[in-house]
DNA sequence: ACCCCTTCTTTTTTT
DNA sequence: AAGAAGGGGT
């Protein structure tokens, strides 16, 4: 070893293992760490990078992809502290990481950079969900398929089709019957779509989530682009390896074809992102695509959870039909059982909650070291009543994004129109909103300008529509904005604003409420370079804790953390509560249908579970509403326990009832009746 | 062009 | 409960 590494004391010899694997070799074979829940494994990572560092690795040429941007910034956060303690400041100075992000960001970035050689025009824009759902659905209408007798399936569906077969690499037919069997009858007609969908985007200039992969992956068919792209980076990182995709794969072992300088992480027992088309293949494929193949180093040491935390979520995750990781240990001491609370209803399992929540306020837990978890984030609802009644702050990740609000959405198709005019999904947005100019004067104004060399000045010279009043408005604050009149970045946020809102106020009735959004957004602007990367970066990474409160609470003060359970990956809190352990939540009565898709619904439970350090609390509502139809029309629905927490396991909690009924021989129970027929016979003339 | 109404369908998790 | 699509009136 070429320096004393004291900074590696700390790490257990497996970890210390991962570390040091290939560092300070001439090449470096690859490496798959199998991490479990709690095991340490961001820090291993962040060591393994600042221990490639000192060693002499150019950190400008490590490239470390993780599922999310906030993963990102806090590996990035973390292997500086650790290089800075070994190397002093000086040292670490030139040492920050500068390609950290998620395989969208990295591959925007890329893309962005060799446009012009693989024919993409660089002003390309990005289109979110949403929009490529709009896009979607615009040629879906073009193609007659809104109008077809039996009902063509949705422009979500269409979309969410189409970016199966992208990221699994599958054919339609073969997606369709895997996982659309509902849809199977439009094969031909979808195929149509998705072709006139392809064109689309490449007339208006736009990239979609999926081609972010996907160009990217084409790109590195190429040899010599491939050579290039692979030659910046000597070592390639990838975090959550099992919840990334064929396509992602591909991408990587573009990079890398003989996995010198690969290192990739993760835990098949926490894959939850299949309906991506991740899949655990991936992982498990991962030491066998190379010669010799892949070192293996496995994490099972927890040192997150109190044994009976780990015992209990051992206990889930060892019912799972396949298992291809050891079971985790600790030398915590065993801590209470964690709790198996009945509650009645999800109104008591709100007051439930916040009334354990104060409790641990009160004996020294503070809110953000608490967690509320479930698998869908308007499972929620009651509950944040519940905490806004009591004067309880807190901050909900997952869910409705601050950028779904009409008005957001709205500026930033201005901006966006600005920035590519040919994007055709955020030009129609922007004409729709003026007075006297519906979907037939709008198609008319962009098929007259998207044909021209500029089409933004075609747009000046434009003859202005009949009944549109504020034209000559738009067509200022466009000009203004393109050429830089408007002052450049961020200021041009502000003349987009005076543009913008009296449409606001003529559109909506809450206009006022509205309107400290975009000053919100203007704040957001202000943090970036330029429009590019704001909206870029905006898309691919949208600020994701909202809280519909008066206000996203300060950071430095104190809130309750909500959270989907997919959105808690990676994070661990003191008390962890569980909503909703019940059958048709957890497994979500949608996703029931395969046992691959139990699976998954089994490995979401024990991700919750593992979330918790000392306390954990599963809360099992006896009677919960359903939302819509029901086929008998029944309004709330009888649960039963989750299947995944069978009475075999039960031993591993401690089973308590809330609120306690003094036991009271002669009277009624409190417990609901195992049939509502009243209910019913109401329901049945609804 | 646009608003308001009815009817029918779909319903999760996210880069 | 919300969204999609269509109809009818201004």
């Amino acid at each position: 070893m070429s320096l004393p590494a004291t900074y590696l004391d700390g790490l257990n010899p497996e970890q210390r293992c991962a570390v040091e694997h290939g560092v300070g070799q001439s090449s470096c074979p690859p490496l798959l760490v199998i991490a479990g829940a709690g095991s340490g494994k961001t820090n291993t990572l962040a060591h393994r990078v600042a221990h490639l560092v000192v060693n002499g690795a150019d950190p400008h040429r490590i490239l470390l992809m993780t599922f999310s941007r906030r993963a990102a910034a806090e590996m990035t956060r973390r292997v500086e502290r650790i290089a800075r303690r070994v190397m002093g400041d000086g040292a670490a100075r030139g040492g920050a990481l500068s390609w950290a992000g998620t395989f969208h960001g990295i591959g925007a970035r890329l893309l962005r950079e060799h446009a012009e050689r693989i024919g993409l025009d660089p002003a390309f824009t990005i289109h979110d969900r949403e929009d490529s759902a709009d896009l979607m659905n615009l040629v879906r209408h073009d193609l007659g398929f809104s109008r077809t007798e039996s009902r063509f399936p949705t422009k979500a569906t269409c979309l969410s089709i189409y970016s199966r077969c992208v990221n699994a690499g599958q054919s339609l037919d073969v997606v369709l019957g895997a996982n659309y069997p509902w849809c199977a009858g439009w094969s031909a007609e979808l195929k149509q779509l998705f072709a006139g969908y392809v064109e689309a985007k490449q007339r208006h200039n736009v990239l979609d989530y999926d081609d972010l992969l996907l160009y990217w992956a084409q790109t590195m068919t190429e040899p010599s682009l491939a050579a290039e792209i692979g030659g910046r980076f000597d070592h390639v990182l990838v975090d959550e390896y099992q919840d990334t995709n064929a396509l992602q794969a591909q991408v990587l072992l573009g990079l890398k074809p003989d996995g010198g300088g690969l290192t990739v992480v993760g835990d098949d027992a926490q894959s939850i992102y299949s309906f991506r088309a991740a899949t655990v293949r991936n992982i498990l494929d991962f030491p066998k695509a190379f010669s010799p193949p892949a070192r293996i180093v496995t994490l099972d040491r927890n040192y997150r959870s109190t044994q009976a935390i780990l015992g209990a979520a051992n206990g889930v995750i060892d019912l799972a039909a396949e298992r291809f990781t050891k079971n985790l240990w600790t030398d915590r001491a065993s801590g209470s059982p964690p709790q198996l609370v009945a509650v009645r209803d999800e109104a008591d399992q709100a007051r439930y909650i916040t009334e354990r929540v104060l409790e641990h306020r009160e004996s020294g837990t503070i809110l953000k070291q608490q967690a509320v978890l479930f698998r869908t984030s308007s499972h929620s609802a009651p509950l944040e009543l519940e905490l806004t009644r009591r004067n309880i702050p807190f901050v909900k990740f997952g869910g409705l994004k601050f950028l779904d609000a009409a008005h957001v959405k709205d500026m930033l198709a201005l901006l966006r129109f600005v920035q590519n005019p040919r994007d055709r999904v955020a030009g129609f947005r922007v004409l729709l909103l003026m007075q006297g100019i519906g979907p037939a004067s709008a198609q008319k104004t962009l098929d007259a300008i998207t044909a021209a060399a500029d089409p933004l000045k075609a747009l000046a010279a434009l003859p202005a529509p009949p009944r549109a009043p504020d034209w000559r408005d738009f067509v200022d604050a466009v000009g203004e904005l393109r050429d830089g009149r408007a002052g450049g970045w961020p200021a041009e946020i502000e003349r987009a604003r005076l543009w913008y809102e009296p449409h606001l106020d003529r559109i909506h009735d809450d206009a006022a409420t509205r309107r400290a959004d975009l000053v919100q957004l203007a704040q957001i602007a202000s943090g970036y370079p330029s429009r590019e990367r704001f909206l870029t970066e905006l898309t691919l990474d949208p600020p994701d804790a909202t809280s519909d409160q008066a206000g996203v609470p300060m950071r430095d003060e104190d809130y309750l953390i909500l959270s989907t359970i997919h959105s808690a990956k990676g994070q661990e809190w003191k008390s962890v509560f569980v909503l909703n352990v019940v059958d048709g939540c957890m497994p979500s009565d949608l996703g029931t249908g395969t046992s691959a898709e139990i699976e998954e619904e089994r490995r979401l439970l024990y991700v919750a579970m593992t979330r918790a350090k000392d306390d954990l609390h599963l809360v099992v509502p006896q009677r919960f509403f359903t939302h819509g139809q029901n086929v008998m029309g029944d309004r709330h629905v009888y649960a039963a326990r989750s299947r995944f927490i069978p009475d075999r396991l039960l031993n591993l909690f401690e089973r308590v009832s809330w609120p306690r009924v003094a036991a009271s021989p002669g009277y009624p129970t409190r417990q609901a009746p195992p049939i509502d027929i009243g209910a019913r016979m109401r329901g049945m003339w609804r």
